[in-house]
Order: structure tokens, then sequence, then C-alpha cells
DNA sequence: CTGCCACTTCAAGTCAACTTGAGGTCAAGC
DNA sequence: GCTTGACCTCAAGTTGACTTGAAGTGGCAG
């Protein structure tokens, strides 16, 4: 049997027992079953386990996750939602990318104050408007939809 | 005089005048001074809640945001640091990509579970490892440092 | 001068995502 | 047969990032 105890499973994927506990509870992940009082996993969910965790960088909610491949990796949203939550995804790696360049930006250019600079500037506020959360907020910049993260 | 009232900042920022108060509570933001009762924010202070927005997105702490580029675009972290945050944030960005692969791939792909499916396992797989937060986890997947993203 | 209304403070509440702790169970090795 | 240690449950606590509500203030249009 290629069954995974708990502290195994959280040992190879890094995650806590308590989380994993907690997933299972959220119906993130499912134990095939136990042996005794023990959840045995299967080795699948070590794939769901590094899903999740991409996800989460990503900045997805657990329920948001769960819609996507959650319990056994058939989403239960249609896939235009699909696609557009991968569209979210591409703006928001290029939030990322503008985020990466100010700061090895502010790492290198000796300005005093990069508020002042105009390079900086320009870096910056090309990155206004646009991210994730559905209906854009009334102006500009935009808050970066509540979730919190992590 | 080209200050801004809460108000205005909040409608051209998008972020609530609740948050903007929290933000200057913590020390994110500062107002030049007061008109009465009422705080009055420089112009400036609309670039750096574009920062602020930026690294949410990519899931740092108010603090680490603070830290970065907090109160006036003086960061107070060595710029070696600041390179380390950018690989890291670089990571992030591959991740990401991962993702957004992975999720086209399950927007398309019409196999009963993506777990068992191959191509969705190698998308999946070579992601494992590397995240945010300094020092890696036991093994291989990684939590995702928490940090109550929201 | 009056009233309005956008602002103010401060304490408390909320929410997601976990973690912690107390008290209990049970399969395996001695 | 007994102990051990990794597991179990369930309730409560924690943290970050805000939001909400009550009670007050003050600039300015009429």
């Amino acid at each position: 049997m290629k069954f995974l105890d708990i502290g195994v499973l959280s040992e190879r994927s890094g995650v806590p027992p308590s989380t994993l506990r907690y997933y299972e509870e959220v119906g993130l992940i499912a134990s095939v079953g136990r042996h005794g009082l023990r959840r045995q996993y299967g080795p699948e969910t070590l794939t769901q386990l590094a899903l999740i965790s991409l996800g989460k960088t990503a900045g997805f909610s657990l329920d948001e996750i769960r819609g996507m491949f959650g319990r056994d990796g058939v989403p239960d949203v249609p896939r235009a939602m699909m696609h557009a939550r991968a569209d979210a995804l591409e703006q928001q790696i290029r939030r990322l990318v503008t985020l990466r360049n100010a700061l090895r930006h502010v790492a290198e250019c000796p300005a005093e104050s990069h508020m002042d600079c105009p390079k900086f500037q320009r870096l910056v506020r090309v990155a206004s408007h646009a991210q994730r959360g559905g209906a854009q907020p009334p102006a500009s910049i935009a808050t970066g939809g509540r979730k919190p993260r992590r």
C-alpha cells in the first residue's frame, strides 16, 4: 500500500499536519480512508498540495482554489471562468514584473527620494489600474481585492 | 495648494478612507499636515499607494512594504536585501506562469481527472520547491510563508 | 450665525487561515 | 499485556489587515 500517513505527507510536502487536517476539513484534500484512527493519503495528494501552494502564491483564497481543482482535480467552475482566471493571472504577472523592476531600481538608483525620480515614476505609474477581483474600483490605482492573502 | 483631502485621495486611488487612515497609522503613508482636523496629502502619495498595491499583489506584508519604500521612498533595508526580494519575486513569477499554464490546461484538456494526466503532472511537479520567505521548508513542495495575505 | 456634512478619534468587531492545547485512542514493538 | 508515540477531536486562541459605529469637530455655503 503506497498510502501516506499524515506525518509523511507533511514531511514530503512541507505542510504542517495541523494544516493538512484543516485542508481536509474545508474539503481541499481528501484522505482515502483510515488506518485505525489515522488518515491515509494517496500520492496524488502531493500534486494537489503543490497546486494549492501555487494558488496561494497567486493570492487565491482557499475557496477559489477548491473551485479550480479542489478535492479531485475536477474543476467545478466553467472553463470560460478558468480562462478568465488565467487572464487575470497574466495581469498579475505583469504587475509583479513592474514591482521587480521598481525593486531593482531602488536597489540601484542613488537618488535621494525615488518618489521624485522620473524613471521611477514612469515605472510605477504604468502599473496603475487592473488587478484581480473582477469589477475595477472607482478610480485608477486600485486596491488588490481583499483576501488576506496569506 | 495641490493638496488632497482624504476623500479625493480615496477616490483617485480606489483605497477607502478607513484604509488610508490605517495606512497612516502604521506609517505606510504620511499626510503633509492638517486643514482644520482634515488630513492633507501630497500628490506623491498616489505613487506610494500604487507601490503599496503592487507590493500587496506580490504578497508582501505591510511591514515588508514599509521597509522597501515606506513613508518616503527611502528604503531602510540594504540593497542586497532588495535584490534578494527581486530574486524571490522572479521565482514567484515563474510559479505564477506555471499556475497559469495549469489553469489553461484544465480549461482545455478533456481528461477525467487532471491529477492523472501526465502532461498536467509534469506541468505542476516542476513547480515544487522554491517560494518566498527565506529558508526552505523541510521538503519539496513548501507552503508559501504565512502572512495572511489576504 | 446656522446648519450641514465631510471629516475626525477610538474602541471594538470581522474574516481568513491557521495554530495551540487539553484530553483521548490505538497499532506496534518490547 | 504494557507502554510508547504518533496520531485523533474539538474548542479556543492568534495574526494581519482592515471595517464599523458611536460620538465629536469645524470649514464654508446660504
